[in-house]
DNA sequence: CTAATTTGGTTTCTTAACGCAACTCTATTT
DNA sequence: AAATAGAGTTGCGTTAAGAAACCAAATTAG
């Protein structure tokens, strides 16, 4: 973490960046995605410190992208399931997970490859799209200028 | 940033936050995007520490995600600009900033909106979508069985 | 009933990263 | 010659990350 903070940023990515933009959340996210549920489950598979995990899995049920359920089994028995807002990071992960396939790629194995469960297929790469449905890049992209008095939007 | 380092993770996550991974990174390569170049266009829009700077521009430069050019007019003048692996960040950095827009609404004002410039309109919200061309979503993927030893899919 | 496990955490302590401020260096402007 | 600007670097204090040990409730083993 850092200790300059972007609760109040006036910038979405910022704002994103805050709840999820650490080392550990965005992984802890993909394997929930994947299945993980327990404490055990993300400490084993990611090999992170038992008190890092506390931190940030307290963190995401905070900020509401994990929910923590008590499953009362043997033990102290909880779960951290997605919630909808966690579930809403799917475009995000999948476009991370794309990028570093395509930029870095694996040092000696397969990158997971993810499929549809209808299509039995995989699926496609993640695009940013007009309204036409034509995928777009960063260079056709414009920020309309807005003369709102009071509007800031700031860089971002 | 952390001690534990992800280089050679063989998940595409893990090796893409390696290298955009943390509080600054992302919010650079955002602003590259909406034109910001020099090391004070950065450092004032952002109010990042000046060797904070300097480190993060330097690491995005050694990931290839940022390329610095010498432009010789008065001073030494550099410019970071985004290469096509930086540019090609685009979805991840869309896809954050509109799961910030609708989860963490802005405090005091609107988001920005971002419009195609051949259409005129707002970009649409980026998604997963199968070979259909169908959004779908993270209950609708699943991992295929043990894909064979030295085979790269890349766009997983 | 007691001892060992499992699960989920906390505590301690070391190390590394962040962030501010001040300083450097080169080149340009006054 | 002095001041300004761009792009850093250096020092130093604060904070966060990480490993390993310790803690506590519920469970199973014996």
């Amino acid at each position: 973490m850092a200790k300059k903070r972007f609760d109040d940023s006036n910038c979405s990515v910022a704002r994103a960046l805050n709840q999820v933009g650490d080392w550990w959340s965005l992984l802890i996210v993909l394997h929930a995605m994947q299945g993980a549920r327990r404490f055990v489950d993300f400490q084993q598979e990611l090999g992170i410190a038992k008190n890092i995990l506390c931190d940030r899995l307290a963190r995401l049920v905070d900020n509401s992208v994990l929910k923590k359920v008590d499953v009362g089994e043997h033990g102290s028995r909880f779960e951290y399931r997605l919630t909808e807002k966690g579930r809403d990071l799917f475009p995000v992960v999948i476009a991370l997970l794309q990028w570093g396939d395509k930029w870095n790629p694996a040092p000696n194995d397969a990158s997971l490859d993810l499929c549809d469960r209808t299509t039995g297929q995989s699926i496609q790469t993640v695009q940013v799209m007009n309204t036409q449905g034509e995928p777009i890049t960063v260079r056709d992209v414009f920020v309309p200028a807005v003369p709102v008095p009071g509007t800031k939007q700031d860089s971002a």
